[in-house]
This record gives C-alpha cells, structure tokens and sequence, in this order.
DNA sequence: ATATGCATGTCGCAC
DNA sequence: GTGCGACGTGCATAT
C-alpha cells in the first residue's frame, strides 16, 4: 500500500471538489481535516451561532465534530461520537451538517470557501497513561501509609458511609481513627466542607475519638482558618510525589492488589 | 495575495521538510496541522505518556497545541494559549517541544513519520454567541417574572449573602420573599444543597418568611423528596424557553439594562 | 439508565 | 493574583 493513502490532500478546490473530497472522507470513515471560511450554527442542549471567519473543521472516523477557531485551546464548536454527518454543496456554499441523537443535537458549518481538504487513514493503538492523578494519590498512600503519617494504618478507602465516600479511612499510631479527604490542586472551602460532613456521622456512629485530615498539595486562602476552627487537620502532599512513588520497582504487584476502586484493606490480612 | 498563502501543504515530506515546514509556520505564526506517527510525552500539573500512534497534531497561532488521535471529541494531550514551541529534527525523528511557563508544564510530540503538514493563514473575527445558558435563564425571569410565577417581583439578581450569591431574589404576589436558585439542567442534589443553605440565613437576618425555589428544565431522582424534605419549592422552567423568550423584539434595551453582572433591580424605580 | 465525583478540566468575573 | 461557579462541560464508575 503506497504510503500516500495515508493521506489525501487538496489545496484551494472547488466547492465541489470539496464536498466530493469531504463525502469519500465520510463514507470511508477516513479522517477528514479541512480549512476554510464558514458559519456555524449549533442547536441541541443549548444555541450558537458562530458569525464568518476561517476555521479548522476536524471530522473523525468515529463521527465526532470540531471546529476550531485560529486561536484558542477549545474548540468553538464541536459534537461528540455518534454522530451523523451530511455534505451538501449548492450555490456557492457547502454546508456540512452533523447530527447527534440523545440528545439530539445538531451543528451546521456553512463554507463559502475552502482552502484545504485533508484526507487521512490513521491507526492509533497506543496506549495513554496519565499518572499524578487523586487516584494515584489514593494509592500511593496505601501503599507507603508513611506518606501520609508514621504509624497510620489503612482500614478502607472509598469507604461508603452516611453523606458519601471517604477517600481513605484508617488509624493513626494511637489507634484513633482517621478520615482523610485527597485532593489533587490546592484545596478549597468545598473540600473542608466535604472532608467536615462526613466527621459527626462517623463519630455517631463509631462512638470514640476521630481525626478529620486533608491532604493536599497546598490549601486555599482561608481554608486554614477554616479547618482550625472545625477541628480538622491539613497534611501537604504534591501528586507528582505519589505517582514517584508508586513507578518504584516493586509496587507493582501491590498497585494490582489495590486496583480495586472500592473495598476493604483488611481483607489482605 | 494568491490564496495559496492560505493554506500550504505537504504530503509525505521528509522529516526535514516537516521540520523546515513546522518551523516556518510557527516563526510565521500561522496555524499548523501535521498528521503522523508518534508518541507524546506530558510533564506538568500531571504526566502522561502516549505510546506511539497515528495522530493530528495542532498549534495555534497563539500558541495553543492540540494532539488528537483518530476517535474522540477530546485531544488526549494539549498545550493551553501561550506555550512556546521548539522544534528539533534528529536521526530518525522529529520533536516537537511545547513549554508553558506559570505553571510550569511541557508536552514532546515525536515523530518517526510525517503523513502531512499543512500551514494555514487563518483571520476568524467573527462573533460568537451562545443561547440558553443559565444567565439567560436568570434575564429571562428578570425580564419576564411571570416566567417564573405569576405576581413575582424580582428585587435583585446575583445578590451577595451570607453563604454566597442567592441567583435571583424577589417577592411573591403574597409579599413572601422569594430566593430563586437557578439550574440550566436536570437540578441534581447539589443544586437542591445550595438553595438550601441559603434560607436559614436569610430568614434569620429578614426576621419573615422566605420561599425557596429551585428553577430547572427537571429534578433529579430523589432530589424531588429531598424539596419536600426541606421545605423548598420547585418551578419547571426550560433554557431553550428562556432564550427564545429574550429573542423577541423589543427586548433588547431592557437586556441592555439587565447587563450587569449583579445588582439591584429597585434602581429602575 | 441514573447519580456521583474527578479533570493536566477551561473559562470568565468579582474581589 | 485568588476565589467561585458555570459549562452544549466530558468521562468513568457504581448503583
């Protein structure tokens, strides 16, 4: 196969060139890239409109839809997978109409010119991993408890109790019980106020002595105050650490017992 | 201007040609599409890895890259506005190299192989306008109270108290004090929590009896319980409504008036 | 199917 | 700059 399947390429067609080139894209599930200047009208969850000017339009195989403005990281207008696209061209314009069901939506980028149409055939099997996440930090606490504090023991995390889940319930070196809220970015009043919620149902419930601990790579602006004043604590932890931790050789098999979303530490005993 | 200055492509160049191709479009600051093989590596609030794969990659005039692989609305990896772009071709690959100050976060985009690459010369001036957003819900009501409930008097929107921002505050036909809170979708438990917290403030501090509303297309589940519960009311109300309702004529200088962001309603009076 | 919470969320506005 | 909430949020997961 000679590599220029890979891709198909026209600089400055016609309309109808275009929307010759864009149909095969579709009915060939290739991938379709095309710049030009349209208009953009969108209807479905809520209205736009999107007044002349040159845009990148990106259809995938899958039938998701892009528009992009020359400037700016989100699209100005897009459509999820699923969805099912339509070329006409008439007059002196091509419009390209896409259309989703539940919820139905749709979107119509209307050319009346197009610079270029780019056809590609892509194969993407590769894998992505993305690390420093809440979750690896979730982990990297059961995994090494010292991260967190010397002498704590895991119990549970995603612990479902009353108002929600706890992130991580465990015991401290005292064998006081220990509720800890992670979060990833600074924390804010909302994650004192989640970590605060869940203190008097377990206190209620487990009837002795319980620590409320956040742990985050840094807090917001009044958020200290506010944790004094609700008698809970703050224990700086960065996620980059976490995910250090848990790339080290020999954690893998322990990242694999504790895959898991949601259960009970205990059961390793 | 010959209109091939818009768009310039080449397929299946040679790593050096890309390499030359992308260097000149980022120095040109114009818009670059490449298609290829590749891998990316992200370090910054997070890190990922990308095994290799046939993907689009995208840089913006302003500095925005987007790498996207064949299915999905999503890039799996991005630059926001403002990165600076470096790129390097040795032995057998290409290099990409993204870095953005503040925070401090760099993206790699290699290549062993370049499909296409395409340099554009976009100019997008063209307005953008999205409807039934939930602040066109809120001019809606203020425009027309009767949206909301017949008699209502609307005396301030986004006000300031205690806990936060109260949407829209008014008086029934009764005189009754009514706080409004306003969801552009289904209204979840959150939405009915955050109503909730406002009442007892407010009536303490008004010393008379306060309504609570919640506003939304539908309620979820057990949120419909969760109202009764707590004593707040619900009042169905749909976004596409709303905007079709601020479309009409006539509207527009009461819209111009309602502008501000937050304030009182009473100084029309 | 619905509900809940994370995200490299992004973005805009008020303070 | 920081905080706060909306977004056509998207997305995965657990119920």
């Amino acid at each position: 196969m000679p590599s220029t399947t890979k891709a198909v390429v026209l600089v400055n067609p016609t309309l109808e060139e275009a929307a010759a080139a864009m149909e095969k894209a579709l009915s060939q599930r290739r991938t379709l890239v095309a710049a030009g200047n349209c208009h953009v009208h969108y209807s479905g969850r809520a209205r736009s409109t999107l007044e002349p000017g040159e845009r990148l339009l990106i259809i995938k195989e899958d039938g998701s839809l892009l528009v992009h403005r020359p400037v700016g990281y989100e699209p100005v207008n897009w459509q999820p997978a699923g969805s099912v696209f339509h070329v006409q061209q008439k007059d002196d314009e091509l419009e390209v109409h896409g259309v989703r069901q539940k919820p139905r939506e749709n979107v119509r980028v209307t050319f009346d010119a197009v610079y270029m149409v780019s056809t590609l055939a892509l194969t993407d099997a590769g894998d992505f991993l993305l690390h420093a996440t809440e979750d690896d930090m979730h982990r990297a606490i059961l995994l090494k408890p010292e991260l967190f504090e010397e002498g704590f023991k895991p119990i549970s995390w995603e612990k479902h109790v009353e108002p929600g889940f706890v992130d991580i319930y465990g015991e401290d070196q005292n064998g006081k019980l220990v509720i800890v809220e992670v979060k990833r970015r600074t924390a804010s009043k909302d994650a004192a106020l989640q970590l605060a919620k869940y203190v008097e149902p377990i206190k209620a419930k487990v009837n002795r002595e319980v620590r409320a601990v956040l742990v985050a790579p840094s807090l917001g602006k009044d958020v200290q105050r506010m944790l004094v004043t609700m008698g809970l604590e703050f224990k700086p932890l960065d996620p980059k650490t976490c995910a250090e931790v848990l790339k080290k050789p020999g954690n893998t098999k322990l990242e694999a017992f504790f895959k898991p979303k949601s259960g009970d530490v205990s059961k390793k005993a």
